[in-house]
DNA sequence: CTGAATCCAGCAGGATACTG
DNA sequence: CAGTATCCTGCTGGATTCAG
């Protein structure tokens, strides 16, 4: 990393990048919400019982904030009783792979 | 990723390796200090100066963390005045190549 | 020079109840 | 079924001052 010292840190366009990167994967279950999505598509319930423990709240703002993002799509059905889907949108499968190996990490610190 | 329907997230060890790899990035700074590190050694001001925006604080207990965790060692020399020099151990370089990675994920959702 | 100590604000995340 | 609405708490990161 190359540094040009201009005063702030927030023109750094690397750091922005890396902030941007950031946002999609911290958060205490985001990175693993998209992980544990992969190449499905999931109904909103069935994330919920795959993630016990994560308050309704807690879940709904996360996959807001995925969609909004644009790491997630969400589908819905006008049924009743009402349908949802989510499934990653293109840029999210193309982060995939680099998503999954940050779980290496892990295990280098293990 | 696949999922038996066991109770406590807690208790699946790919929940934890992400819980551990992102012990590593997340916070504002830390992935960005990690990176602008990389190969080279730095002394505590010359990192601080690159940091501009950073407190004393937080880079200080930031470098403890990432000391820590064993992405970084820290060598002190007994001179006056004192001099500490920072670098990535074996394992924090191990893991470099997968932190440029991320970078990548914020140019995708760009 | 290299931090530690203190004090503090904001927000991410959790518990629970309720709605279209 | 698929979420909101409220309310609340702890932790992260920031400002400033002090110390070896």
């Amino acid at each position: 990393m190359s540094k040009s010292n201009r005063s702030e840190l927030s023109s750094d366009p690397e750091f922005q990048l890396i902030t941007k990167a950031l946002g999609v994967i911290s958060g205490k279950w985001r990175l693993y919400i998209i992980l544990l999505l992969g190449d499905q598509t999931l109904r909103y319930r069935q994330l919920s019982e795959m993630l016990p423990g994560v308050s309704e709240k807690v879940l709904a703002s996360e996959l807001k904030s995925l969609v909004a993002l644009g790491v997630m799509k969400r589908t819905a059905y006008a049924e009743i009783p009402p349908r949802v889907e989510y499934s990653l949108t293109r840029k999210g499968q193309l982060a995939l792979p680099i998503l999954k190996k940050i779980q290496e990490i892990g295990q280098i610190f293990n």
